[in-house]
DNA sequence: GTGAAAGCGCTAACAT
DNA sequence: ATGTTAGCGCTTTCAC
């Protein structure tokens, strides 16, 4: 069996408490005592048992973060940041996927939750979030990242300004000439869909089309279907505004050959490279993270204050495809 | 303060251990009882204290993993693979990126180790895991995956055929008839990099030239500055390999314009849309993460066999890049 | 400066 | 089918 602080104790003739003031530092012993509790830890090996610290203390020093899938660029730079953030205060990070199933966004939560988490970090994939309610009485701690929670849960959001994103990119557009821009995302359910589905059609007013609007599943079969649908009408696209990177490069390999101009929501690696190179309007993925985290920090360090709505500006990068006009 | 077992207990007028036997699933409790249990525990809103359990129980149900970077492609694919079989067996990921200093991957393996981790798959930096070897005396399986521990440790492995990648690559050059092969890759320090390296140079044979051999930071000035220095010898390079994604897609951007065959190591989301498409050594990343994780399971279900070491075969992809001939 | 005792919330082992 | 008891390894409290 492992050593415990009890075997370090009598190895090295002292009392348990002694030991436990020389592993957490703390001040009070004589520093011959120290020395000799600390070769008892070293010819033991002994390493403290966080569980049993943490049963006694009651604070795990552990984050949770639940995003949607950590094999997207989008969401493992918000990880990566996010773990910076929480090495720097000296704790660990519990993280899952979930998919984007509510499901499975809910059993991650409850589990961190089970472990005494003591802050959340949440990419919703549903739509309700009651069930948070309890723990955030508990006094734990939730930031939503990316998307907000549903109806009726007031906790501090970080959300990129998706319709203004959208704006900026139909507005990029109509300036180059074009007057019929298609759009192709997400399923609006999903609330950053939702919101540049909006700032498209606002931007767009009386030049809204709903035939231009394709919101299925980014699969290369049914994108390149929804443009070949576009691309028979009376009065085709001339330009395509795709929701997300995943849309984009999707888009991109649908479109192989055809002249259409296009801006893309989220930079991606290789945007520059590609001919012509691919506008888009980029978020920033590691500052969204660190924002979320060091916001939950304040919280865990005692701010109370009203819950706060951080909304994070994007910008547009203009590389070569945003800015073909109609006629050429 | 949160409801323990306790309250659960007298709230529905049962022993402690009765309350325990409901919440854990276990036979033997009267329906009716039951129900009762459960309705106390809605009501009361309570959740198991995972810490008390771990405490009592020795298993946490929580698996480390130790990688580079979450934000790498690659390892961010492996992580997914990871957490997808640990959710599986109904266990959590605690996860950490070490940014290729031996001294944080220490410090993660530690941290973890001291939360009792019930077991851990490591990516890593040091070359130095002797501080491994009471926790593996401990009894908690270790898997290294794509890079193996260092000098005397006996841990399962679960690595990619380097060298015969590199093989592969350079063969294919050759056989496009090119003599002068340069390469790029990362410090040899780095178990890959030298892998890599040793494949490129054995293959090359009498071809090998150090002068056409570069294994500095990955950016893009030194890339640009090595190549530069390369295209200005009495016989420059028509091809390049490159030792990893971030050494092709840096190289992609110093060269932009000159006509050099290229194959590199690692596939790339849009290898395929540039032109021309990039020919690569491609790796699986979910493969490897989804391979090591099940060995760790494995180990955790009793298997005490001998440590086992994995290789996995990589695939030389076409798309052009490597296809080019050194006359047109 | 050091130590003894209590108990965090749970599960394991053993009653009943 | 249900309850009682002990104790996991630590921190907290208080005594010396």
């Amino acid at each position: 069996m492992r050593p415990t602080m009890k075997d370090v104790a009598s190895a090295a003739g002292v009392a348990l408490k002694t030991v436990s003031r020389v592993v957490n530092g703390e001040p009070g012993v004589h520093p011959a005592t120290a020395e000799r509790v600390r070769t008892a830890i070293d010819r033991l090996g002994y390493s403290r048992n966080e569980s049993a610290r943490v049963l006694r203390s009651g604070r795990t020093a552990t984050i949770g973060l639940v995003i949607e899938d950590v094999a997207d660029p989008f969401y493992s730079g918000l990880s990566r940041a996010v773990e910076e953030v929480v090495i720097g205060h000296g704790c660990l990070l519990l993280s899952g996927s979930s998919g984007e199933e509510p499901g499975r966004e809910r059993e991650l939560v409850e589990t961190f939750c089970a472990r005494r988490v003591d802050g959340l970090i949440v990419v919703p994939a549903g739509e309700d979030h009651t069930y948070l309610r309890s723990e955030l009485e508990a006094g734990t701690p939730v930031v939503f990242a990316d998307r907000p929670p549903g109806a009726g849960l007031d906790v501090d959001t970080v959300l990129a300004d998706n319709a203004a994103g959208a704006e900026q990119a139909v507005r990029h557009l109509l300036g180059h000439g074009h007057h019929r821009i298609a759009f192709l995302g997400d399923d609006p359910a999903i609330f950053t869909a939702a919101e540049r589905l909006r700032g498209y059609r606002e931007t767009l007013g009386g030049l809204f089309d709903e035939r231009l609007v394709s919101m299925r599943a980014p699969e290369l079969e049914t994108v390149r279907a929804d443009l070949t649908r576009m691309f028979a009408l009376d009065q085709p696209p001339t330009a395509l505004f795709t929701g997300n990177g995943r849309y984009t490069v999707t888009a991109l390999r649908a479109l192989r050959g055809r002249r259409v101009a296009l801006v893309g929501f989220d930079d991606f690696e290789l945007a520059d490279l590609l001919d012509p190179g691919v506008t888009v309007v980029a978020q920033d993925p590691s500052w969204m993270g660190r924002v979320a985290a060091e916001l939950l920090f304040r919280r865990l360090r005692g701010d109370s204050g009203p819950s706060e709505h951080i909304q994070l500006p994007v910008r547009l990068i203009g590389r070569g495809s945003g800015e073909m006009s109609p006629y050429d």
